[in-house]
DNA sequence: AATAATTCATTCGAATTCTAATTGAATATT
DNA sequence: AATATTCAATTAGAATTCGAATGAATTATT
């Protein structure tokens, strides 16, 4: 029951981070922020910033399957299935069988939803704007190089929900 | 009608910014890594990452409304009160009704949940150090320096859930 | 003092995501 | 060739979050 002596022990080995020194929280409440501004932005058009990350992922590489889909834009198999039944119920996407693998299918977008990506697209460089102004070019080198550290960082370590995957 | 016109005048107009080029992509990606690294280390002790960062405010800044909570935390009043039902249910929070206003509550950790924060602590620490695994001092700093203005540039823009509230 | 407006917590329904388990198809092993 | 394994998509069930609407309490206005 020395409940207190574990706690004094804790208190004096771990230095005690309140939220806002945190840089989880942080990158947190920043990502919260950029999605909060896309979802306004496209959400004008009848689709949320989640949707809008899997439409922007297959105007740039069609044809992908379910699972390519799934690994490139960082979900899971089940999440990608609901959101593309979704999107295919708006008319935006369109998925068919691979021919010479029955397991697969193929996601491509329609030609409504093509001409809508285009239409929605100026709307990512304004949230681009909005988060770089006052940054100078090197700053926003320097951010972007950090970035991609840190993700690379979190590649390397045992974190990650499915392994890396050696194909 | 000429949805074509639209079509290349937004080609010509816009940058086509694939996904991986794109900030709010990667810094979704690193959000996630960093919410995927914590549910692993503290979900051994049956918490998940969205209820560490409920305990965590809580325990800096115990007696809080849920309404002062929601807003310290970033979420709105719905999603607070189904998560600390659930974390009342868990016997780590208590939840009396304010002795002033009788429209608020006060949240507070039980003994359970501050042992349970001590005890987690450490986690934080160790995420952070594999974000910042090869930065320097300078570099963790201009990280830090680069995401508290990315966050006030959105706090000025017109983005936001809720307005600001002058209070 | 009476009324209006605001604030706090809650309930409701929905969207997004996850893990685990299932089914069917393709690949590898014996 | 037969069997086992792996892989793709799906279903089922749950967690987390949101916006809109509600009810009760407080504060502001007339």
């Amino acid at each position: 029951m020395s409940n207190e002596l574990a706690d004094v022990l804790a208190d004096e080995e771990t230095r005690v981070v309140p939220p806002e020194q945190s840089i989880g929280y942080q990158v947190r409440r920043l990502n919260q922020d950029m999605g909060d501004a896309m979802n306004r932005l496209v959400g004008r058009h009848g689709i949320s910033n989640a949707q809008w990350g899997y439409l922007r992922h297959i105007y740039f590489e069609g044809g992908l399957s379910q699972r390519g889909l799934s690994d490139r834009i960082g979900r899971q198999g089940p999440s990608t299935v609901t959101a593309l039944k979704r999107l295919e119920r708006m008319g935006l996407v369109e998925i068919r069988k691979s021919e010479h693998d029955q397991r697969k299918n193929k996601v491509h977008l329609t030609a409504k939803g093509r001409a809508l990506v285009r239409q929605l697209m100026p709307y990512v460089e304004q949230v681009a704007e909005t988060a770089f102004r006052g940054f100078s070019p090197d700053e926003i080198d320097a951010f972007w190089s950090a970035v991609m550290r840190m993700r690379a960082n979190f590649g390397d370590a045992q974190f990650q929900r499915r392994p890396p995957g050696q194909a």
